[in-house]
DNA sequence: ATAATATGCGTATACGTATACCCTATGGTG
DNA sequence: CACCATAGGGTATACGTATACGCATATTAT
């Protein structure tokens, strides 16, 4: 029944030593009910005893799974150096943690939205999964979206949580944050509030973001001007040149809700250029409350998203769909952090 | 010699259509020279209009090579959240692309220093190799690394490059560094010149740093007092408590070396919170660059490491290492980034 | 012209695991 | 006591690729 044992231990050698066949040690490996308790403890002894490990590769091979979940994270078309959104990269130390509680490898890539990323993962069985991170402009490239869909391939993807979004998709409460945010600038007083944020279909948080804040101004009987809202991506070098913008246009305003971090750095570092007191002139919100937040000078009020709970959402929303589980889409609540760009 | 197409291409229904053998397409799309032409190029063509990709679970089995390089990172022991060091994270970047530009995907892991991490990895085929990240304290595990060796492991590690290190060790200049960061003080005319970071065995990134200071120190004639020296761990808090600890000693000082950014910000505001002036008072350089190094008021000096470099140095001397290629031990340089902290 | 290479490709098989299927002892049921 | 279910585990095989060999034909060398 068995040859004697080799150089890295397999499931015959096992096998061999315990007296039984190579597929009794799968399945006890594997905790199959089908073999007696004495047999199963023998077994793993021995394969404790030889530091022996399933090999991944001939074990995804046969049972086509890969116990193994993607993250693809999509760059801003910056094409120099690292710079990556903190944000992004916090979440991924949740998602790596959640990956691991679930037994699951995580393999990670950073791609160019306009890349062939849909069909290089799709099906060379590297991974059960796939996590698509990053403030993508999924509107321009629905059609990649729409390919993973129509060939089943299982993906969840993190951005603005809305019904006719495509795929399974889990975020943060977006407008709800916007909400926090505009009602806390008005609860200070404030009453012309400038979004520094891409207001557009192709970055859907942002508009959600500023959605919620134009609600919570007709709440309270405000009206958010239209030609307050200046479009900037995530960065700080965007965020300083809407706030400039801002400054030219010549519109009064007193407060400024800033879609990022990033941008409402920039912005800040231009008002001040400008020679306007924060928060005394201007108000200002960010969000995603990255480590620089808590240094800047006015330290930044922003909206905390919930990462550890994004990472576990994430990750089980997207095995519950491998498993083909029913998925319920959910929306994660967020915090307002007050510091003293706010603090009047 | 063949069965038609069926639902996921594979080799065979390649060869099928080709009118060729399975074996034969593997060996055109890999590229042997032993396939005419003609047949490769009927071959690839087929490949691209059936969307084959070649299934890498068999392929690893079969060759025994993986083509995915494992990242363990190794956390500080703060068990609490995600609050990752910004500089480990921006190096993740650049070892993504470097692992990309060569053809490889990467596995990432988060592991703590005392888990069994050295036998998780060790033969599970998840990886050709192993990149070990993190300001580690390989001196008190240094039993594990001596296992891989034993075992023959590929790996490659960040950290200080001396002689005796264990295994293969790429990392920056540390001790060039320390000597760039105490010039630039003595440049400016400070003498007394404090040190805050660890300086034990157990820290050899920044004992190496420590030493430049030191050896900066001697070549301006001045001596670098032991009692200046104060141990912290990478974190704000630990910076935070030992610049109050190097006050609370009473020894003069007019400069800080900070072994790294989030230490230098979190004496600034211990500094600051003690009524001292800075630079005016005290001239302090921080290490690392991270993105809140040009946030701080007054904004941070510091010392940049190559991260593009390191990135691709690491992945580089891993692959060398897995090809049995010879690899030379080899460090980089480092810039000194000048900013309001140490301008007087 | 014949032997020696080289070229291009088919045959056979191995990589290590998981699973469908089958077989043998039990033990309980009527 | 014949009957069937069940537990426990063996036999055979598939997963899809890569590679050692062998065998023709074509190409040189002698």
């Amino acid at each position: 029944m068995g040859r004697p044992p080799s150089a890295k231990p397999t499931s015959f050698d096992i096998a061999y030593l315990a007296g039984v066949s190579q597929p009794t040690v799968s399945r006890a490996l594997r905790g199959s009910k089908s073999v007696s308790a004495a047999t199963r403890a023998n077994i793993e002894r021995i394969a404790r005893e030889l530091n022996y490990t399933v090999d991944k590769n001939a074990s995804s091979l046969r049972s086509q799974r890969t116990h193994t979940l993607a993250l693809l994270f999509f760059e801003d078309p910056t094409p120099d150096q690292s710079m990556i959104n903190p944000f992004f990269l916090s979440m991924l130390g949740s998602i790596t943690r959640q990956c691991a509680l679930r037994g699951y490898d995580l393999l990670i890539s950073f791609q160019q939205m306009h890349n062939d990323w849909h069909v290089a993962y799709q099906d060379s069985h590297r991974s059960d999964g796939i996590i698509l991170l990053g403030y993508g402009d999924y509107q321009t490239y629905r059609a990649k979206l729409e390919h993973l869909v129509e060939m089943d391939t299982k993906f969840v993807r993190w951005g603005s949580v809305s019904d006719d979004s495509i795929g399974l998709t889990v975020g943060s409460d977006n407008i709800g944050a916007g909400v926090q945010a505009g009602e806390h600038l008005v609860a200070i007083g404030r009453k012309a509030i400038a979004f520094l944020g891409d207001a557009s279909d192709h970055a859907p948080e942002f508009q959600d973001r500023y959605t919620g804040l134009c609600r919570a101004m007709a709440a309270a009987a405000l009206t958010a001007d239209p030609a307050l809202q200046q479009d900037a991506v995530s960065s700080e070098e965007s965020g300083y040149a809407a706030a400039q913008a801002l400054l030219a246009s010549a519109k009064p305003f007193d407060a400024i809700f800033a879609a990022s971090d990033l941008i409402a750095i920039g912005a800040m570092r231009a008002l001040t250029e400008a020679g306007l007191r924060l928060p005394h002139d201007v108000a200002i919100i960010g969000f995603d409350d990255i480590p620089a937040a808590s240094l800047t000078s006015p330290t930044l009020t922003t909206v905390m998203q919930d990462l550890k709970g994004a990472g576990e959402l994430l990750v089980d929303a997207l095995l519950a769909r491998i498993g083909d589980a029913p998925v319920e889409r959910s929306v994660l609540p967020t915090r307002l952090i007050k510091r003293q760009s706010t603090a009047v």
